[in-house]
DNA sequence: GCCAACGTTGGC
DNA sequence: GCCAACGTTGGC
């Protein structure tokens, strides 16, 4: 079983959205970058677990852990030309974007904030400090471990 | 709101 | 295939 980091800016999404969701799942669509696209396509399996963190917000941080309930999904965003994410070049028999199904496990609290992640030196290779971008990331299952060791998991 | 980082597009 | 222009992300 392998470690994911799943970002959302919750403006739009947040943990909370997702544990208020029916059977608290989501599919997580809208990714448009090719090299998550492809972690989302060939790299997560069903039970994996993924932080869910909070970005482009007041306090970025983990807020919650998800499991993957679905895989193999093709982005139903991509051919509703009402979306945002829209993409033309996305056919129903090839499907350009492809996503998983996610399901709200425990909330943390606290949150993991990127402030403290940052400032720990057991967390300095973690792909969300240098690749601040990338939307869908791994997690190393000892980084995974120590930052539950800073923080209580509230099941949902 | 600014702006650095960086991914994507498209002309050549 | 290169790379300049452009658009987006996301921390601050």
């Amino acid at each position: 079983m392998n470690y994911w980091l799943l970002k959302s800016e919750p403006d739009s999404f947040s943990f909370s959205d997702l544990v208020n969701a029916p059977d608290k799942r989501t599919i997580w669509d809208g990714v448009r970058n090719y090299q998550a696209r492809n972690i989302l396509r060939d790299d997560i399996a069903q039970g994996d677990l993924a932080f869910f963190y909070h970005s482009a917000c007041k306090e970025p941080a983990i807020a919650g852990i998800c499991r993957v309930t679905r895989t193999g999904l093709a982005d139903p965003t991509a051919f509703d030309n009402s979306s945002p994410y829209f993409d033309p070049r996305s056919e129903q028999k090839n499907p350009r974007w492809i996503t998983i199904e996610v399901e709200a496990v425990a909330a943390l609290k606290p949150v993991i904030t990127l402030k403290s992640m940052r400032q720990d030196s057991a967390l300095q290779d973690m792909t969300l400090l240098s690749r601040a971008r990338l939307s869908v990331q791994p997690v190393s299952a000892a980084e995974w471990q120590h930052i539950l060791s800073q923080t209580v998991q509230t099941p949902v």
